[in-house]
DNA sequence: AAATACATTGCAAGCGCTTACATTTTGCGA
DNA sequence: TCGCAAAATGTAAGCGCTTGCAATGTATTT
């Protein structure tokens, strides 16, 4: 928004034709002469023209503009995803706008204004579970909106994620294979976190259905940081018995758990066994390497793209898609010692 | 930007009251009667109300929007920083617009042209040398611009970022007191990237100084990737004398050297050190931990918003800062053994 | 009570662009 | 050469907002 930039004004007084034809130049090419288009070029490239976002916005009610509200930026969780997401967009000269909730709702709900004040084509949010108030916000406003890191079979919304609990269930499950009867759990905060809640609640159904008794299974739930979860091991390791595994919410967690075990002489899997979710890219550097959800972050975030540009551009078109996760074993479960 | 959106003239119908009134109820909110103001605001919460971006940045000519071009958002090498930015500027009512480059120039130069197009009203960019083209575009544009991670003394540019040469020989320095002679650099891709050079050459003129024969320092250049590094780690340990020590560019090669070296049955840092640069999280939570450069990323971005907006708002006021990065010693750096 | 200043509000002209519609030019068959 | 359809271009009406200026209402002063 700069003072001194050409419009579109200048450039049709410099090629001696009319705006309607320098914007045509720029929209619709064929709909103009050759011999024009290459003057109007010219012009264009002389005067250094770049159209004035305002007044594209308001002639066309359109801004090409998507915004995303993740979590947070301040760890790897979501980057590569939205990396996918943008490079997908920035294909179909969409750009994105990014916002971050700190996993806190009404900041999320001040975001998403933000975004839809700057004119948000369409807005990609994390999970489903939002406060009443922000739903019925989206829902007024008609926001084509989609949701990923969830899956649900909801017709009225898109999603393009996974199950979380089943994910969650198939972590839990694995981890009792192994031979472990005695857990723990260090979740994320649930509330106001569907995945993280689904992710728990998935891991307590397959508990209990291993036959194993829920209320010898400690739950912890904690902020993302490493810090926080090493003061959530500290708790479990003083409990008796002591847990021979801890399932983590996520990746962080589980890395500040190792990392906290390690530092007190603890050794893993030898005398505790760790497993996370996500699979961020320290999933697989930290010593011993942690076994985990992979989340296919660049394919969602891929998807996400094209199903949220359909619904834009045909409201209606946007299909959910569920995506599946699997374990990935490295060395941070192993088998309880006896 | 949505076809039901109301709009100025639907609330001010709705509070019975001119659009001029509306307008100034949100924009100066002091310059209108208590009463109308109650009543207006009703009626804005009523429909639901939200300015329209298009129409607005036109009247204004103003966006309120900087856009920020990142090397990448796939590590955490600048998300802290980011974060840090985008607070404090949403703190003043004003959006980020993110963009990433790849650490690729001419990318790096679209991504500025689209945050532009869309109304940025200044830019963060990080380093300083751009191609020629870029800073053509830049300067006839006249766009508030801040460089960080970077600083020179350039009364024609703004700066909020710290000295890499500076840096660079002082981890150099540090290496050289414990003890080693026997030194290896992996270096980030300088082509392009003034960062990585300015590292690079702070080192090796360190290590010059110090009277260690510069031929003998093998240094690589290799892209930001665990995977990359670790090839460089191979080539280096082939080579006869072996380093005892190398210096990375930053912190993920450094980690992914150590990751290497320790999956191959190199003890760190007893067979050999490692130093990093940059002092991102992973970087304490690496066994060992690593010895490197910390960067002052939060007060970097925070001030660098500062300062880019004095500048937008009042140009030339904002001011070029020098921040100070200082080593943190963890266990990755020790004394070569004889 | 009249005169004055000041606080509120309304009016209306754009900001730069797109697009339906009107007008002009061109190409081509008869 | 003329006539007509199609192609190319121009005209002008907004899109939703801000803001200088004018008009109105209210409080204060003399």
């Amino acid at each position: 928004m700069n003072g001194n930039a050409p419009t579109l004004d200048d450039v049709a007084r410099a090629a001696g034709v009319s705006a309607a034809t320098i914007s045509r130049c720029i929209n619709s090419p064929d709909r103009v002469a050759e011999s024009t288009r290459r003057r109007v070029q010219d012009a264009i490239d002389r005067l250094g023209y770049t159209p004035n976002f305002g007044g594209r916005a308001l002639a066309t009610r359109r801004t090409n503009i998507v915004g995303a509200v993740i979590p947070s930026m301040a760890n790897a969780i979501f980057a590569e995803g939205i990396q996918a997401f943008q490079e997908e967009l920035s294909r179909e000269k969409v750009t994105l706008l990014i916002g971050s909730s700190n996993y806190d709702p009404d900041y999320e709900f001040e975001q998403i204004q933000t975004l839809i004040s700057h004119g948000a084509d369409g807005l990609l949010l994390v999970g489903s579970n939002r406060p009443d108030r922000t739903q019925r916000f989206l829902d007024a406003r008609r926001i084509p909106t989609l949701n990923v890191w969830c899956f649900q079979p909801d017709p009225d919304q898109l999603f393009v994620g996974f199950d979380n609990s089943r994910a969650g269930a198939d972590i839990a499950r694995l981890v009792i294979e192994y031979g472990h009867r005695n857990l723990a759990i260090v979740s994320g905060i649930c509330e106001g976190n569907d995945r993280a809640a689904d992710r728990l609640a998935g891991m307590k159904q397959a508990i209990g259905a291993e036959g194993i008794d829920l209320k010898q299974v400690t739950v912890l739930q904690t902020k993302y940081s490493f810090e926080h979860a090493a003061r959530a091991f500290d708790t479990i390791i003083a409990q008796s018995p002591r847990p021979t595994a801890i399932l983590a919410g996520n990746d962080v967690l589980a890395v500040g758990l190792i990392e906290r075990a390690r530092s007190l002489g603890f050794s893993v899997p030898g005398d505790l066994s760790v497993t996370g979710f996500d699979d961020i890219s320290v999933a697989q550097f930290v010593e011993p390497g942690l076994t985990t959800v992979r989340v296919p972050q660049v394919q969602m975030g891929q998807r996400a793209a094209e199903e949220l540009l359909a619904e834009i551009r045909h409201p209606g078109s946007g299909k959910s898609v569920e995506m599946l996760t699997h374990i990935i074993r490295r060395g941070s479960l192993g088998p309880p010692t006896a």
